[in-house]
DNA sequence: CCTTGCCTTAAAGCCGACTTTAAGTTGTAG
DNA sequence: CTACAACTTAAAGTCGGCTTTAAGGCAAGG
């Protein structure tokens, strides 16, 4: 039924783009359950594909490790925990939305330099972040430094297969 | 002219909402261009306040730092250097663009998965992720760590002044 | 049999972005 | 005169998110 039943550590890697000792890290830390093993070496299918490329995009938008795991894989049953889940949902959409506002004023802003080049219009932007950006939604809160994928050599993805 | 000419380094902290500290390492770093000292101490001016308002926003909208000196105070006049520039920013309008979608994305999947509650709605989502995702936008480019804002105290803003 | 290649683990290292600490200066109030 | 608050610096520490290293296992091929 699936079309790719066993990949190993470092075939999962290369189709999200991650290298073997992200996913191992990512297991360690609860991002992954702990995988199926076949002599003691880790095998994976298409779900867990699927799962790492929400995961890759959860993080590529500013997504914790931890806020990926409380939101995309930490929903329990319980009416209790539910609750939780529901409240830290609720939280983040509201983070996003603002979010997706401040990138809309740095695009903008980025486009003005482009064409008018200069501080004032730096300095005028700067100024109405301050003067309307005291709408206090929750501002983000930034996640971690994911660099290093680019310092160390960039781990292109396979195309598809 | 300016209503508040001169703003000791906590003043300032207080009304970006950031720690003494962060503006210390900004300076170190070259983000803020050094302070003007009076009797040792540095001062700063409403410039400084606005400056620092865009790169906040541009933090929380996942810029690092290096990004944000490079972006927005590293045009100098050269040709050679505004080619530079250029290149840079619409670059990163690419990648502000992808990120935007993948917000958009992670938003949707949060959405459904409040109505519709589970997996299968996760796992649809990284299907779809993984065939369109494949449009190679030039991924953003995670920063780093904020949270120790989090972790630490707060620092309101002032509301105003 | 031995090399090659990919796997395993635990532990240490690294980078960005700050914060904390330690030690010292300065201006003001009591 | 002293105490305090708020500033200064350099250096060390912290945290998230990985990567690298070191030491070893195991199957396939020559």
């Amino acid at each position: 039924m699936n079309s790719v039943p066993q990949l190993t550590i470092s075939e999962l890697a290369q189709r999200v783009g991650l290298r073997p000792s992200a996913i191992r890290y990512y297991e360690r830390i609860g991002i992954l359950l702990p995988a199926q093993r076949i002599r003691g070496q880790r095998r994976y299918d298409l779900t867990d594909v699927h799962r790492l490329a929400v995961v890759q995009r959860a993080r590529q938008s500013g997504f914790t490790l931890g806020e990926i795991r409380r939101l995309f894989f930490g929903f329990r049953e319980g009416t209790r925990a539910s609750q939780r889940w529901h409240r830290l949902s609720r939280q983040k959409l509201a983070e996003l939305d603002t979010l997706s506002d401040g990138i809309h004023t740095l695009r903008g802003l980025l486009k003005r330099m482009m064409k008018k080049c200069r501080c004032d219009t730096l300095e005028h932007c700067g100024k109405r972040i301050l003067e309307n950006g005291c709408k206090q939604g929750r501002r983000p809160s930034l996640p971690a430094n994911n660099r290093h994928n680019r310092r160390h050599k960039p781990v292109r993805r396979t195309v598809n297969a």
